[in-house]
DNA sequence: GTCTATAAGGAGATAGAC
DNA sequence: GTCTATCTCCTTATAGAC
């Protein structure tokens, strides 16, 4: 059997395993839908994954490998044209945007499930998949800190976090279900136009950063 | 059988189903864990609530109806309180923000679960699930619209709708999984201190508000 | 490497006694 | 209203032929 062949059988699973967990959760996807969709056999999946889990942590480092080296590359690009001196805030947002949102406008058939996998997968408090993802983002999210710190400096630290969550949080709701919001605005906003949520998302969350600090209301909540 | 033990078994059951669903999502829970946590008989769900179907939107409305109705409630006070002239942004990001955030300073033990519950419901796209807060989702978001509109009359709408869309997804993660923020900003971010996060997330988003047409960005997404 | 067949157990849901 | 017992189906996973 030649190696093409093999490759491209464990392509299909991984494909039709990230449509399935995109779709039904983890728990809600079963083995069997996803043979189904990958038009193999059930033993064939566990020859080649060994279990269920290994199967979604196959098709997990498939998509968040690249993802966190592109995260890192597109920053330190910046990083070089920026020649020593700090990037600036839109840069830094633009570096942590446009590598997930690139995969809302990748070919229409895998768009959908790449994206809600990964915004499902955020908000997945299973301990297993949080584990599997821990170290990736602990790396990215550090990087971007030191932007950030570098960037504004006077800032506090502190505030500095708490805005990149909201950022990572916004980011998370678009790619898990960009169909409901263009429900919900009823057409006004789309999120398939990856260039306009990004535009939206620098010139909203930049001048949200270069505020830090300036007003700290405090409300009581009770 | 007096009316208020039937309720409290009723309760019963509606607390450790939200607790399981927030844990394990929908197809994750039992209803043998459910009923295991509520120290009820399996039937005895079956008897009150129909089907694991009619037990999620059981939970759901409980929590929902009363979070929709304080949502309008503080706005509309706070629309009061501005006697006929728009409120400001501030005040109605604080409208958005508290009562979802209340929750967090809840009692510590069902905290937990009604936070993440809700953070999780929002971004898992099942469609019954989603269904069952259309309605509810799209009041809230109309009151919300209109009343940014008013505050912000000279931005284009479409910039607002997608301003409030992230708003909602920074706040469906901070709920969602708190423990998770605590532990990747290493103690810096404190999601339980809702005061301090309502601050926070107040004083960002509304920097990016008012910054809203300002500047307008272009990149290509290649 | 790929298949069939099946093990072993958990799931949602219900019938019917009390 | 509450319980026991059970039905039926589907789940993950594996053994073993080819």
């Amino acid at each position: 059997m030649p190696k093409r062949a093999k490759e491209s059988r464990q392509a299909k699973i991984l494909d039709a395993a990230e449509t399935a967990f995109a779709d039904d959760g983890y728990n809600g996807a079963s083995m069997r839908d996803i043979v189904r969709g990958a038009g193999v056999n059930l033993a064939t999946v566990y020859y080649y994954f060994g279990s269920k889990n290994g199967l979604m942590e196959a098709v997990l480092k498939r998509r968040f490998g690249p993802l966190r080296q592109e995260h890192l590359e597109v920053l330190r690009q910046f990083e070089r044209e920026a020649k020593g001196r700090p990037v600036s805030v839109e840069k830094i947002l633009e570096a942590m945007l446009l590598p997930p949102l690139r995969l809302l406008a990748a070919p229409a058939a895998k768009r959908q499930a790449v994206t809600r996998l990964m915004g499902r997968i955020v908000t997945e408090p299973d301990a297993q998949t949080q584990e599997i993802l821990h170290g990736q983002r602990s790396e990215v999210r550090a990087a971007f800190l030191k932007a950030l710190r570098a960037s504004l400096p006077k800032a506090p630290a502190a505030d500095l976090q708490w805005r990149m969550e909201f950022v990572w949080g916004a980011l998370a709701f678009i790619l898990c279900n960009p169909r409901t919001i263009e429900v919900e605005t009823h057409g006004a906003c789309n999120p398939v136009d990856a260039s306009k949520v990004l535009a939206e998302m620098v010139g909203f969350f930049s001048a949200g950063f270069r505020a830090v600090g300036i007003s700290t209301l405090m409300v009581s909540v009770t």
